[in-house]
DNA sequence: ATGGCCGCCCTAGGCGGA
C-alpha cells in the first residue's frame, strides 16, 4: 500500500550556515526527504551528524568547496545513490537516489552569469550546454526513462512563464528569464514529457521562490521568481496529493534567498 | 539608471550568485 510522503527541495545557499533553519524546516513540516542545493561545503565538511540528529539517518550529497554542491536528506532509506555530471565538469549539481522504488533527482542548474550571451557569458554558454547534455540523454534514453518513476527537483535557475516573476517586460533581457534559456528549459521538460507540479496546482497565480539579498524589503516590492521547481513523470500524476511554498522562510533570520518548495506524493 | 546583499575562501578582497 503506498504511502503519502513529503519532499521538501530548497536551494540553502550553504548547509553550514542555514543549519538552524533547517531544523526550523524540519521542525515545521517534517518532509521525509529533503533536496538541498548549494550546499556549498566538500565532503569532509558536510554536517551529517547533525543532520541525522534531526532524524534524517539517511543521507546522501556531494560537495565541493565554496561553489555549487546538492544532497538529499531521507527518513526512508535511500538506495542506488549516484552522482550525475553534465558537460564533462564534476562540478557538484545533480545527485540522485531512489525511495520506494521512486528515482528522486536534486539537482542545481548553473546561474549563468550577467550576460545572456553564450559568445561572450562562458556561464552563459554552460548554463545551456547542461541544460540541452540533459535533454539529450532523456531523449536518446526517453523509451527506457519512461518506465520509472520519478521525481525531477531543485533550482533550475530558470522562472519559465510570464507569471513565474514579478515583471516579463523587465525581465525579458535578464538571466533566468531570457527566452534563449526558457526554450533550454521547455525542451528539458517536453524530453520526459514532465509534469511541473506547481502549475499543476496553480496555472494562474504569480509564483516565486526566490527574492535577491539585494532588496531592501523583499516582502514590499515581491520581485520574485520561481527559479525552484518540482516535476514529477506523467505516471505520477495520480500519485501527487498536494504542493506548496514556503513563502514564510523568507523571512527567517539569516534566510536563504531561495525558500523551500514542499510536495507531496503517494509512493 | 544604478546598485543594492550574501557566503565562501589560504581573513580579505574578489568571486559567484540571479
Amino acid at each position: 500500500m503506498p504511502q503519502t510522503i513529503k519532499i521538501a527541495t530548497w536551494n540553502v545557499n550553504s548547509i553550514r550556515i542555514r543549519l538552524e533553519l533547517l531544523e526550523k524546516l524540519t521542525k515545521e513540516e517534517a518532509p521525509d526527504v529533503i533536496c538541498l542545493q548549494e550546499t556549498k561545503a566538500k565532503n569532509e565538511d558536510f554536517p551529517e551528524n547533525e543532520v541525522k540528529a534531526m532524524g534524517y539517518q539517511y543521507v546522501a550529497y556531494n560537495g565541493m568547496p565554496s561553489y555549487n554542491g546538492v544532497a538529499i536528506l531521507s527518513k526512508i532509506p535511500l538506495e542506488k545513490v549516484r552522482v550525475q555530471n553534465w558537460v564533462g565538469k564534476d562540478d557538484c549539481r545533480h545527485i540522485i537516489a531512489e525511495v520506494n522504488g521512486v528515482e528522486i533527482h536534486s539537482l542545481y542548474v548553473p546561474a549563468g552569469g550577467d550576460e545572456p550571451d553564450p559568445v561572450i557569458n562562458i556561464k552563459f554558454a554552460h548554463k545551456l550546454t547542461f541544460l540541452d547534455d540533459i535533454s539529450e540523454w532523456s531523449e536518446q534514453n526517453k523509451e527506457e526513462l519512461s518506465k520509472k518513476k520519478m521525481v525531477f527537483c531543485g533550482d533550475f535557475n530558470i522562472a519559465p512563464l510570464e507569471n513565474d516573476v514579478w515583471s516579463h517586460k523587465s525581465l525579458l533581457k535578464v538571466v533566468s528569464h531570457t527566452p534563449v534559456e526558457v526554450g533550454r528549459l521547455n525542451r528539458m521538460q517536453k524530453s520526459l514529457d514532465w509534469v511541473d507540479v506547481a502549475r499543476y496546482y496553480n496555472p494562474d497565480d504569480k509564483l516565486y521562490t526566490w527574492w535577491s539579498y539585494r532588496s531592501p524589503d523583499w516582502k514590499k516590492n515581491n520581485r520574485g521568481r520561481r527559479l525552484d521547481h518540482v516535476w514529477v513523470t506523467p505516471n505520477m500524476k495520480e500519485d501527487l496529493v498536494s504542493f506548496k511554498i514556503l513563502s514564510h522562510a523568507r523571512d527567517w533570520d539569516k534566510p536563504s534567498d531561495h525558500v523551500p518548495v514542499i510536495c507531496e506524493l503517494k509512493i
